[in-house]
DNA sequence: TGAATAATGGCCT
DNA sequence: AGGCCATTATTCA
């Protein structure tokens, strides 16, 4: 498991193992993240998502909002994100392809 | 309908 | 103890 025990909190260490708990190609909210790992404040779990150490091995691609559109700061805020999306498609996981209700 | 703002909860330094 | 956040929900026009 690459997230080995680092200097990390339980926590976060859950968020992470939730993320790869994720199949790929489906998607999940903040809030329901954060529900699962039993937190239910989404803003703590959408840190330690910016604060993943395992950058690319926790798919944080594959968390979005609640509404269920990009995710990562509410809007597509940067170009960061695009390049995150980027591999996220080539995964084969596209957040705004995963919802129905996105259908451009 | 769409957008903006305010409030909230818990984590990190 | 304080500040922070990649959220969420509500409200305004």
């Amino acid at each position: 498991m690459v997230l080995a025990d680092r200097s990390i909190t339980d926590f976060q260490r859950k968020v992470y193992l939730e993320l790869l708990n994720v199949p790929r190609g489906t998607t999940i909210t903040y809030a329901e993240l954060a529900h699962r790992i039993g937190c239910g404040s989404a803003q703590a779990v959408g840190q330690a998502l910016k604060r993943n150490p395992f950058a690319p091995d926790v798919p944080c691609h594959r968390v979005v909002a609640a509404n269920g559109i990009g995710g990562f700061h509410g809007q597509r805020s940067g170009e960061m994100i695009e390049k995150k999306m980027r591999l996220l498609e080539e995964e084969g996981v596209s957040p705004l392809s995963d919802i129905p209700d996105f259908q451009p």
